[in-house]
DNA sequence: ATCAATGCAAACTATTTGCAGCCCA
DNA sequence: TGGGCTGCAAATAGTTTGCATTGAT
């Protein structure tokens, strides 16, 4: 895993320096989705100008992917660090549970096709209560 | 359609101001969603703390939904005043078109009640090239 | 008339930019 | 070694807060 993230360093010219291996190892080591503030505190040592930059690129490089999170964005790694999957969130506890659905999947491109689209990613938040907060 | 922004209001003890209607009307007369830059900008004569006092309400009063958008989140009106619907992205041109689907909303309760949660809300957000992109 | 809501100003936080020096390929 | 990348500092943009005044019920 750590060699895709060196194969797509290489392949694009771009240089795999200490910042950018921090910030991945972070979201990796995570859990859950962080936000730039969040990824900035676990990340002491590095510039939160860096930090900045390095979500930046990883966003284009398709390195991480950006969640909505209440009024703001969150990032996680994106499919081929962590496998694909969408959200439930509870409202009123805050949890986040990841969702795997071939079912979803499914649906997706045959909706996408219908419409003319070719689909190359999606995302999927489903808000609501929580089994222990219904 | 007003009516039901006025019983809203009415209900919950707060009061129906000129800043609330004209951000209301602005989010009505625009097709896309919109970032506070976008909705200030179109609100020249309401100051812009208002406009975010005005978001944050319509908010939490479920009138308007947040919906992401590269970086940063745009506002729409959301389901009583908007049919509900998804969207299909444009990655290229950048077009956004709005997606209505029995099939997504049937698919989404199922799978919440699978995991045990009350579903009270969801978005789908579809990547890709639209037909005249690809 | 009352009290929530507004506008303004100012504080505060978040993000971007420029540049000299550093360090990975 | 060269040129992309970093860290720092400073500029800019985005958001929140306090308070006197206004205005909807």
């Amino acid at each position: 895993m750590e060699k895709e993230l060196e194969t797509i360093f290489m392949r694009s010219h771009l240089r795999l320096t200490k910042p950018r291996r921090v910030v991945f190892e972070v979201l990796k080591t995570t859990a859950t989705p962080l936000s730039i503030a969040a990824i900035a505190e676990s990340c002491a040592a590095i510039d939160r100008t860096s930090v900045y930059r390095t979500i930046d690129m990883f966003l284009k490089l398709d390195i991480v992917k950006a969640v909505p999170f209440g009024w703001k964005q969150r990032y996680e790694l994106a499919d081929p660090f962590k496998s694909h999957h969408h959200h439930l969130a509870c409202v009123r506890c805050g949890s986040l549970v990841d969702l795997h659905s071939p079912k979803i999947e499914d649906m997706i491109s045959s909706i996408a096709s219908e419409h003319g689209f070719r689909a190359v990613d999606h995302s999927v938040e489903i808000k609501g209560y929580c089994g222990s907060c219904r």
